[in-house]
DNA sequence: GTCTTCACGGCTAGGAGACC
DNA sequence: GGTCTCCTAGCCGTGAAGAC
């Protein structure tokens, strides 16, 4: 080898083999199995290769020897950034984040956002996925599935994999309820969040909305809807908003629309903490006392929710909890099992005055 | 016990051969 | 001669098996 090759060339086990007449075994051993050479030439050949230059074994080259990455990935069916604003997403992430640094793995996001026009084959390099969100429309997801790689699903269900949902319906059934009780005639609205398919905040009508299997929201509204209907309550479309994204912008429009109607709501249930952080920020612009005069619940239980004035009466889902199990059940290869966590109702202030 | 040889994995560049 | 398809070698490091 010349020298002008050396320098073009990176260094490779099998070059440095050459120059320091031992076999690519070797090295290899040298760097990661001690135990199958001796002390003495495993020091000489690693006092040698940083001489040279040489740091150890191409990454790249070991996984496709090995047949894994040490990469597992999270798939999204939104725009990357959108998951370092959400807080719930946030929780989540970070929850797997945890399980993934204990097992020495490394966490690789995967948007389904631009899988339609770049086919970038990025699917093949996660040993298995965490898949977060209904994919029915994602062309990612169903490549990720003809991998046949080690798949848990979380916020939806699909075929045999193995997933962590909650009971949403049943979450905001017990949330409604509880509000209602507290409300001697209730005038009822609710802010929803991607109930139907637009990108625009509006209310809904009723032909628009999502199935239940798309949708953890819908579900959310399936159970406001009972603890209403149960209550011998009625709720027009009109008074049910649709928001795109669980932004603090979006979810202040919907507030402000529906603090304006007439006549004025007396409890909104929401379908995030974000949501519901919006709509006390326009009671508070309005001088509309909370609870007394309105009653709000949101659902997450995000910190926030706890440092609102009043503080936010919720549904705790446990985000942190589910990417941990969503990473754990990956790690250990609990690859059928269905998991249903159970939610808490946490009662703060924007129902009834708790001291 | 120590070290080497060799097959293997998925992908690609390049060569060989077939066809129009 | 140009285009297309198929085949092979090479990339790189690991791990099992074999040699000394």
């Amino acid at each position: 080898m010349s020298s002008s090759d050396q320098k073009s060339k990176p260094l490779t086990l099998k070059s440095v083999s050459k120059i320091l007449g031992v076999s690519t075994a070797t090295i290899s051993n040298a760097f990661n199995r001690p135990d199958q050479l001796s002390a003495k030439l495993r020091d000489k050949i690693l006092k040698q290769c940083a001489e040279l230059g040489y740091h150890g074994p191409n990454l790249t080259a070991r996984s496709l020897r090995k047949g894994e990455s040490g990469v597992i990935g999270v798939l999204l069916s939104d725009p990357l950034a959108y998951y370092f604003t959400d807080p719930v997403a946030n929780q989540f992430l970070t929850g797997i984040a945890e399980v993934l640094e204990q097992n020495h793995k490394q966490l690789l996001m995967l948007s389904g956002a631009e899988a339609e026009k770049h086919n970038s084959g990025i699917e093949a390099l996660p040993d298995g996925f965490i898949v977060y969100g209904s994919q029915e429309k994602n062309p990612l997801f169903a490549r990720v599935m003809r991998t046949n790689k080690p798949i848990v699903t979380v916020d939806f269900d699909t075929g045999d994999y193995a997933s962590i949902n909650i009971d949403n319906q049943q979450a905001a059934e017990s949330a409604a309820q509880y509000a209602l009780a507290q409300c001697q005639k209730p005038d009822i609205a609710i802010l929803g969040l991607r109930l139907i398919q637009s990108d625009r905040v509006c209310r809904i009508t009723e032909d628009e909305l999502y199935d239940e299997g798309e949708s953890v929201s819908r579900r959310r509204l399936t159970g406001y809807m009972q603890a209403i209907d149960k209550k011998g309550l009625k709720i027009a479309s009109d008074k049910i908003w649709h928001i795109p994204h669980n932004t603090h912008n979006n979810a202040l429009q919907a507030a402000r629309e529906a603090l304006s109607i007439h006549p004025l709501p007396n409890c909104i249930f929401c379908m995030s903490d974000v949501i519901a952080g919006a709509v006390l920020t326009v009671a508070r612009e309005k001088n509309i006392p909370v609870p007394n005069d309105l009653k709000v619940v949101g659902f997450d239980d995000i910190p926030e929710a706890s440092r609102t004035n009043p503080p936010l009466t919720t549904v705790c889902q446990k985000s942190i909890e589910k990417g941990r199990l969503a990473a754990s059940k990956l790690v250990k290869g609990e690859l059928k099992q269905k998991t249903i966590l159970t939610t808490e109702l946490i009662k703060r202030g924007t129902v009834e005055n708790i001291a």
